[in-house]
RNA sequence: GGGAUCUUAGCUCAGCUGGGAGAGCAUCUGCCUUACAAGCAGAGGGUCACAGGUUCGAGCCCUGUAGGUCCCACCA
């Protein structure tokens, strides 16, 4: 006995049965199995403080059809999961946390600060874990990792040490971006450039004379965005062209406010035309500056603390912040007389990504990978087609960082995070790198039995970099490194091409010897519906599990991917999610219908001799689908292939098939109704498969109670493309029917017959096939708009001459409703299909009378363009002889 | 400052190597027809940003203009 469907589809109860079914038959786990082929894909850790977004759920749905297809086609697919413990955001939030209790970070120590951090990893970590699953992530849970975990904090370890034995990391003073908030030093990558509204303040430093004394009415005038570095100046350079302060270069000048002397230094790293041609140079708090410091041997005197407020350097302005210390000065100098004048100056100046603070350079011991070798396997790979970036425009924002890549700071000024296997002798400072396991105890240098670790811990992304391998067991040489690595796709954001992408590339290449991944499928941001971006502060963010909850998971997996093109961002709509709800629907309703026709004896095969014209038709476009499908997922083109399938289980298999066969199901003809249910059936199934990894709780839904079985369908195989089911001649019949019938429809409506009168249609054909599936029953008044009676004759005998007519291309199709007509409007029509058909006639005959098209274009569209040109010009003898009657 | 990218129906977007302008939503008309009104059958709607060029033929290729978005960048 078939088992029966609701009405509706509705997926809140059924998605978390399914999912558990599928977790306690360990459907998502995968072993090393040398008989079978790998594919594999590293989930890209989501933040453990983070929640679910609409870019996750974009991420994992791209990557969850891209498992479940290569599941079903037999691959050993894994889908390798964790989180990361993201260093900066995870610290940010524990001591939010602390402060509501009451706790302040530095009282409790680093122990007491890393116990309590735990314990919030255990709280919250897993959270977005589940919140994935709720898309119906079929990963390899078993398998999930953290980037701090043992592994992976032994793989971090590993990478350190051997880089810097190879001196590929090392320690120096150098300008970093410093973030007087977070209090710690953070990478390029990530301060952000802000276009700000600022000043520029014109100031006069006093020309001295050989004693250091200011010569009276003398003056050079620099501009500055940030007076209070002046502070920290230790020099002022023109350069060495400048005729305009030739004779300055090699004298001093007095720094005003502090009343000392320094250097006029001649540097071709200014520019003569910017400004008024002198710069101030303050060494340690510009990265130009400290390059010309470099260059011309000047000193760097540091004049703030770390929260950017004045240090003791800065006199009387110390303990002032930054802000404050500028007005202050900018005040004094205007008493003084320096200040020549202000100037309106907008200007980018660099925030820290986290928390928009204005980063503030500063020299610092730090530790820094170096990049300039490093990088070249990386960019190398790309260019020679080792790693596929998709889209292929994606390479280019790839060099642009390849190209203009500089030494990477990794050092981060934080708790939370791996700890830099760097110890120091407490009594005579050396520094001994070494895995925590060979941890020096003594000194080798002076034996002193004082050994410190180094305080600072590693940039997130220094794991991040390492996930590929780090998951698989390296630096352990384990099955699964060998068996799955590398990985087949990445699929990730275009935005972390940079910090995540690239850092990837050049670890796999430098550790593993081998590239990280074959392929990237870059996407974009999933914007709301005014095209901004989803974020707190502007609250225009939505929840993936609000939408899961209201329309399901799979009527969110099937939005997020279609209607818009790879790595192009997309916008969201509650509309689109409501249409691919009604698609779910349909595709549940369409199930139920054929699901109650189902005999109780079950579907019998039938001999292909059984099947109408009809039957063979659906098969043959079902099985063009399963080769589109297939292609199309082969190429990461799931947004067309999701098209696909909602158009031909939509159009052509609910609103042409089903309609067509539905008298056959009520039929006492046996043999028809056989090969309608078994053709159903088949096709059903087919389209339920190849919609599976898009839809994956809906179609396991139908597909376990079709069987009536406790078998899944995200087990069964992937349909393949077979000749057998290739039906050109019927495929090319049903088509002409179809258009046949939407001609009559046509016609009914124009004339305003009302769906309840029967209209009686006359149709001349001399094509057999089709005069026969018209006569033989095989299609039905469900088609035509219920009651028309159909009657296809050789020739005109017996019709009306007066007649509506529609015209296809095997058939004309006349109406006897002459009475009804108005004549003058079936002129205007017919007069309207003449001028469609002379333009595309003379587009052919042009095309045709064009030597170099006939001599150039393959043969296969030759033939088209000249079957067009045959099939033009018979329409054209019907529509005109048409014409010729009615005038 | 450098670079990327976009401009196609009322809205959001597809349109592969040049060869008949498409989808979804919205709008309008007619239908509760026993799978589905979360549905069915139809209809209207586009100088493919603008100006040149290449070509027998351009939404697609080239040049330029205008506008939008994004990324990179040390011009004090």
């Amino acid at each position: 006995m078939q088992k029966e469907l609701e009405k509706n589809y509705n997926p809140a109860d059924i998605e978390t049965r399914l999912y558990d079914k599928w977790m306690e038959k360990k459907y998502f786990h995968a072993e090393v199995d040398r008989s079978k082929k790998p594919f594999t894909i590293v989930m890209p850790p989501p933040n453990i403080t983070g929640q679910l977004h609409m870019g996750h759920a974009l991420d994992n749905t791209m990557q969850d059809i891209l498992i479940r297809y290569k599941r079903m086609q037999g691959y050993n697919a894994l889908w390798q999961p964790g989180t990361d413990h993201a260093s900066i955001a995870t610290e940010v939030k524990v001591i939010e946390s602390l402060k509501e209790q009451g706790i302040d970070k530095a009282d409790l120590g680093r122990e007491g600060f890393l116990e309590k951090a735990w314990e919030w990893k255990k709280e919250y970590g897993g959270r977005i874990v589940k919140q994935l699953r709720k898309l119906g992530s079929s990963a390899d849970w078993d398998r999930e990792r953290f980037t701090m975990d043992e592994g992976c904090s032994k793989a971090v370890e590993e990478v350190f040490v051997k880089m810097h034995e190879k001196g590929l990391i090392y320690k120096g003073s150098r300008i970093v971006n410093w973030c007087p908030v977070c209090k710690t030093s953070i990478s390029d990558a990530e301060v952000e450039h802000e276009e700000q509204a600022g000043h520029f303040w014109h100031i006069n430093y006093p020309v001295a004379d050989d004693n250091g004394n200011a010569v009276p009415g003398k003056f050079v005038e620099i501009a500055t965005t940030r007076p209070e570095t002046l502070l920290g100046d230790t020099a002022v350079a023109v350069n060495p062209e400048d005729n305009r302060y030739k004779d300055l270069i090699g004298k001093n000048v007095i720094l005003p406010l502090v009343n000392k002397t320094i250097p006029v230094v001649a540097d071709s790293y200014v520019d003569m035309e910017f400004g008024t041609g002198v710069v101030k140079i303050t060494p340690a708090h510009d990265p130009n500056d400290f390059e010309v410091g470099k260059r011309h041997n000047l000193p760097e005197i540091n004049v703030m603390n770390d929260d950017a407020t004045i240090n003791a350097m800065g006199g009387k302005y110390e303990g002032m912040d930054r802000y404050e210390a500028r007005k202050a000065m900018v005040a004094d100098l205007e008493a003084l007389g320096l200040l020549v004048k202000v100037e309106d100056h907008s200007h980018n100046v660099g925030t820290h990504d986290r928390c928009h603070t204005t980063v503030e350079p500063f020299i610092k011991q730090q530790w820094f990978v170096k990049m300039d070798e490093l990088i070249k396997p990386a960019a190398e790979a790309v260019k020679n087609g080792d790693i596929e970036l998709m889209p292929k425009s994606m390479e280019k924002t790839y060099f642009n960082w390849t190209d203009n890549i500089r030494d990477w700071c990794i050092s981060r000024q934080l708790w939370w995070g791996h700890r830099i296997p760097a110890y120091y002798c407490a009594k005579c400072g050396e520094m001994i790198v070494a895995r925590s396991s060979e941890a020096p105890a003594t000194c080798p240098k002076c034996g002193h039995d004082h050994m410190e670790q180094d305080p600072d811990t590693l940039d997130t992304w220094f794991s991040s970099a390492l996930w590929p391998f780090s998951t698989l067991g390296w630096p352990e040489k384990t099955e699964e490194l060998d068996y799955f690595y590398p990985t087949d796709v990445l699929v990730t954001g275009y935005d972390i091409i940079f910090f995540w992408v690239i850092r990837m590339a050049f670890s796999g290449y430098e550790h593993m010897g081998k590239k990280p991944f074959n392929k990237v499928l870059f996407h974009g941001l999933v914007r709301d519906s005014q095209g901004r971006k989803m974020s707190k502060s502007l609250g225009n963010g939505i929840d993936p599990l609000e939408v899961i909850e209201k329309y399901g998971a799979d009527a969110l997996r099937f939005t997020l991917i279609t209607g818009n093109a790879p790595g192009n961002d997309m916008r969201f709509y509650w509309e689109r999610v409501e249409a691919s709800r009604n698609f779910a629907n349909k595709v549940w309703n369409a199930s139920r219908f054929i699901m109650m026709n189902f005999p109780e004896d079950g579907i019998k095969d039938v001999p292909v001799s059984d099947l109408t014209d009809a039957d063979k038709w659906i098969l043959s476009k079902c099985n063009q689908l399963i080769k589109d499908v297939t292609e199309n997922l082969d190429k990461y083109e799931m947004g067309i292939a999701a098209d696909k399938l909602n158009s031909f289980i939509w159009e052509e298999f609910c609103d042409w098939y089903i309609e067509m066969v539905k008298p056959r199901l009520y039929s006492e003809d046996n043999t028809t109704k056989a090969a309608a249910l078994w053709t159903l059936k088949k096709v059903l199934i087919t389209s339920l498969k190849l919609l599976h990894p898009y839809m994956p709780f809906v179609t396991e839904e139908i597909f376990c109670t079709l069987q009536n079985e406790e078998d899944s369908i995200m087990v069964s195989d992937w349909p393949v493309y077979s000749e057998e089911y290739n039906f050109a001649k019927e495929e090319q019949a049903i088509e002409t029917i179809k258009e046949a019938v939407r001609n009559i429809r046509n016609v009914r409506a124009e004339m305003n017959v009302p769906p309840s009168k029967k209209a009686k249609v006359y149709a001349v054909s001399e094509d057999e096939t089709v005069r026969n599936i018209f006569e033989d029953g095989k299609v039905f008044f469900g088609t035509l708009g219920y009651a028309s009676e159909v009657v296809v004759q050789k020739d005109k005998n017996g019709i009306a001459d007066d007649a509506v007519s529609a015209v296809i291309p095997q058939a004309v199709i006349y109406m006897p409703f002459a009475e009804l007509v108005d004549i003058e409007k079936e002129i205007e029509r017919l007069t309207k299909e003449k001028e469609k058909l002379t333009k595309e006639l003379a587009r052919v005959n042009g095309m045709l009378a064009n030597p170099n098209f006939v001599n150039k274009a393959p043969e296969a569209k030759l033939n088209e363009e000249k079957e067009k040109k045959a099939k033009y010009e018979q329409m054209m003898a019907q529509v005109e002889e048409r014409l010729f009657q009615l005038s």
